[in-house]
DNA sequence: AGAAAGAAAAATGTACACAATTTTGGTTAA
DNA sequence: TTAACCAAAATTGTGTACATTTTTCTTTCT
């Protein structure tokens, strides 16, 4: 209506959606800028990217159904807070998902496939000497995803995002200490053995790797929310 | 709108919100009432269920999320066809799931399993004998889902849900002769494996169980929908 | 003061209206 | 008859208005 748009301000994506909205909060998100529990207010963020509340709306329920954002019925959109069961069985799911990938990957016979996994690997590593954390965070998860794409398992790719996902809420809500995330070494392992056609040890380093990362965290079953009321309040 | 509605009817749920009309729709997917490639036309189904377009929209984007429904621009929803490649990748993905949530269910100690699991094979069991094709089709998908969440795995079970939604799909596309769905037998074994606690055995019968009904299927590399129309033209 | 109650403001949920696009039906020309 | 084209109808996409609910702030009572 009031868009004398010729190409949508002439950026570099062809716009088909509203998945530039999609992106940029989704981002926001997995690089630890809105941490779990954040409120999402609609009107807000439609002023902000300049779209109606109908269109944003959409955009956060397809977070919603990413795991991402949780809706609570008459109060809107937040982003998840995991329970730490929730964490278990991500990690759970993520150990069966990657090994299979991986040993799946390696089994492949495509000679890009190394180069591209280096690339990527590149990438990772200059984000960290750049001291870059927010894209250390965003290409380590590229890095598991690009697995299942040129494994070329669609399907357990898409489930592998929702879990990646939430793996980034999870290690906000539950690191202790070390603000270590992916080991870059156990990356490099992982690639050589995937280039080396050797899909058992692939496997295993896939298990070893999110085993670490899951050991690193905090889930013992402390109650995170329902506090005790007055033992905190009489001591004051 | 017109609905003077004291209590939806006086229904069992107590329907939080719109899950009457995605349960409706899905279900009619489910049992093969609405085959692949159906469009679904909101002012329809709109009107059909009573309510707004706006609501019914939102459940034909949740059922999109589970891939049961697909959304072309500006065309519509339509019921989802999935590819010979993409059942391969569902089966492969259901072997390596349901196999490890046989395994974990067998390796639980809780006396009420196989109590309940034997409840769902009796419900399988009846609807068979009375002839109820879609009740049988639907029963038979709850079993697999009962498993996970027997074994207390919410987000496998998730996961399995599409998994088992896309499954009936696939049969209603890629099915040879036999009408037969999941075997009563194959179940029966798999239930007993459980409730004696032999993981190692239920896990291998599911995979069979699933091997079978995937070699049921003729996913030979027929290009559906990509055919020569001149060949086809010409020799009329 | 502190708590309870109630009014005002803000935010979510949904129906509706209109714009943009696709589909349909019919008309014309080769 | 067939193909191309154009207008009318139907359908999807989205902004807006309004109803409902929640949140916040003020007022009042103990």
């Amino acid at each position: 209506m009031r868009k004398p748009v010729e190409k949508e301000i002439a950026n570099e994506t062809p716009e088909t959606s509203d998945d530039h909205v999609f992106q940029q909060i989704y981002n926001a998100i997995y690089v630890h800028d809105l941490p779990p529990g954040t409120k999402l207010k609609e009107e807000q963020l439609a002023k902000i990217f300049g779209v109606g509340r109908t269109r944003l709306r959409k955009t956060l329920f397809r977070l919603a159904d990413l795991k991402v954002l949780t809706f609570v019925p008459n109060k809107g959109a937040f982003v998840s807070e995991p329970t730490a069961e929730e964490a278990r069985e991500v990690f759970d799911a993520r150990r069966m998902v990657e090994s299979h990938i991986v040993r799946t990957l390696a089994n492949t016979s495509d000679a890009s496939i190394p180069k591209k996994l280096d690339r990527q690997l590149a990438k990772e590593h200059e984000a960290r000497t750049n001291g870059d954390l927010p894209t250390v965070i965003r290409e380590c998860g590229n890095f598991h995803l690009m697995l299942a794409d040129l494994a070329g398992l669609a399907v357990l790719g898409e489930f592998l995002h929702g879990l990646v996902s939430r793996t980034s809420l999870i290690c906000m809500l539950y690191e202790r200490g070390s603000p270590e995330n992916c080991e870059f070494e156990e990356h490099r392992d992982l690639v050589k053995a995937i280039a080396e056609g050797r899909g058992d040890d692939a496997a295993g380093l896939m298990e070893v790797h999110l085993a670490g990362i899951e050991n690193r965290l905090d889930l013992t079953p402390r109650k995170k929310k329902i506090v005790d009321l007055k033992s905190v309040l009489s001591a004051k």
